[in-house]
DNA sequence: CCCTTCTGCACAATCGTTTGTGCAAAACCT
DNA sequence: AGGTTTTGCACAAACGATTGTGCAGAAGGG
């Protein structure tokens, strides 16, 4: 039963049950009566008006495209449930796609949305440069950029402070009178990771410390490959006294790595890692962490996104907004030890 | 540019394109050449068939609803890739939705996605009755419920064997001479945890123990209230020896109990914990768990589903599938202190 | 009583496809 | 050459809404 079978069935037109259903009834000067009747038949039966012919019709499907490259990654499953709340509180739908860390996937995801006439798009992008991205330049989709982001796309953007979360993390490592701090780092090809290689760079230089190269360590984005990585630097001829692990993946692969060396934590070795997590307080020591407004973020992003596809809404439009990270000090980090 | 454009651009009809377009060129006797000029040019131009008018006109829209409660639970969050991954093999789409564990944000989720005319729905209910659940049932859409389940609705089902689950916790700590096992629920009005339930006192039953009120805790399901609920266990006159815990974040409310109460496990206290998590095995002790298949249940509840939607497809139409879990012994479980 | 102004709604085009049917022109046959 | 078949495509009607326009009948005015 659609809604020109119940106009049929109450002898209106289909026009005329439309524009009441659509509360424009009085601006159309339909009758009161006829109005209630409309509105209790549709109740009754259950009548709404078809999602997909109004989007047709007028050319917008209140969809809103999140792709995102792994949303069994905490991270990425927060940031969607923000988005999706956020977007549900506009009216908004969202259609989720999971690049799988893949550009060719990410390609054919980004078809399918818009094939399906997304209204915009929620883009943590994967790959080192946004040459594959060239359809959905193309398209003009309103589009905004999270967590990773390629800034020649010019689109709007919302990361969190990676360069200041690392730059802290170091400061608060050489407070500590670390003086050899390494840091783990996943692909290098993102922005993210880039973003924070530079903040802890720029923590070792404000330090006066020297960068040395073989104290970066990295490769693939993945557990197995960070405590590999990981290894390697707890078996340096000289050890580092401290690690940073710039994400919560990586975190695990470090944790890892460390407990096969049978090093304590934190006499041995301080570790800070990027990315809350519920079980970071839970680890025996409890982890310092640098958390990020995961929420805040998607929900920035809806917003900004909102911006783009009704103009008259005057929220900011501001190209990159920088979300301010926490950094949550727990047992994890210590004093360096004399030695 | 669409498909219509296209045609009047090199001068066929709309009904070739699309015939082309669909692969249907031959089996219409449209001329080689003809397909040949529409195939190179829509390439080129990068036209591609509306999917929002497909669907309108063939009545379906490929896209598969997804509605769980919390995205952010790493359960569902894995099940949802899992889900997401299945479908688009499939060439389907996924709509997601969270229910954020409320009936009322549930019944508006499917409201939407009814309008929206998926083809079919992957749920995992909220809630104690499906009383709700009326208007999903009555619009007749395949359905496939998916670790919580509601068997009244009589809809394809995918759970995890969870009575066995919660029974070889108990045999096993059995096993381990453990006489006093408690068991940390959270709501009691879910399938999933009813289905615990009653394994962990089968396994009480047939190792000759009596199931004892004050052993089983719960309320809601949350970290904190786990945690309370731990606390109240910890504090009997005659501390349970071993705790299994229903749910990976009941797990964590466990741990920070015994963590607050300073107990060493497994020589004060065992504990096993559903839900394997990439974390469990770097805990101190690493963590006995006993992991649900959840990529296979995603992978499984989207061919029930898509039995149902096309059914020249023979695939298992099973009413209700109930898939082994597997049970991870490590170290948070030991032999029972003689005491 | 006729003319104008409202009132209340219907008509029809449109969004971009798919698909059953129809119909010229070309090709073949005799 | 005239008829039949085949080839190659166009036409038009859906799908289910939205929306500008139009048009009866009632109400009001002179």
């Amino acid at each position: 039963m659609n809604l020109k079978d119940l106009a049929q069935h109450l002898g209106f037109s289909a026009s005329t049950v439309s524009r009441v259903l659509a509360g424009l009834g009085d601006e159309f000067r339909i009758a009161k009566d006829t109005q209630r009747r409309i509105l209790d038949e549709a109740a009754a039966m259950g009548v709404r008006p078809d999602e997909l012919a109004r989007s047709l019709r007028l050319q917008s499907t209140r969809t809103l495209g999140l792709l995102i490259p792994d949303i069994s990654n905490p991270f990425f499953a927060t940031l969607a449930r923000a988005v999706e709340r956020q977007a549900r509180t506009h009216g908004y739908t969202v259609l989720l796609a999971d690049s799988q860390e893949s550009v060719e996937v990410e390609s054919e995801c980004i078809r399918m949305l818009l094939d399906r006439r997304i209204d915009g798009l929620i883009l943590a992008p994967v790959g080192g440069d946004p040459a594959h991205l060239q359809p959905l330049v193309a398209s003009k989709l309103p589009l905004t950029q999270v967590d990773r982001v390629f800034p020649s796309l010019k689109s709007a953007s919302v990361v969190a402070d990676n360069f200041a979360g690392a730059r802290d993390a170091v400061r608060e490592l050489v407070k500590l009178g670390h003086r050899r701090i390494a840091c783990l780092q996943g692909r290098e090809d993102s922005s993210v990771i880039a973003e924070r290689v530079r903040g802890y760079r720029a923590g070792l230089t404000e330090a006066g410390l020297r960068f040395e190269k073989k104290l970066l360590v990295g490769g693939e984005h993945s557990q197995s490959v960070a405590r590999e990585q990981a290894l390697r630097l707890l078996d340096l001829q000289t050890r580092p006294t401290a690690i940073i692990a710039l994400s919560n993946l990586l975190a695990l692969g470090a944790l890892e790595a460390v407990r096969e060396r049978q090093l304590a934590i934190p006499a041995e070795l301080s570790l800070i890692t990027f990315d809350e997590q519920p079980w970071a307080s839970l680890l025996s020591p409890p982890l310092t962490t640098i958390a990020q407004p995961v929420e805040e973020m998607g929900r920035v992003a809806v917003d900004s996104l909102l911006a783009q596809i009704k103009p008259g809404l005057k929220t900011s439009r501001k190209r990159l907004t920088t979300l301010p990270v926490r950094f949550i000090s727990r047992a994890s980090v210590a004093q360096r030890k004399k030695d």
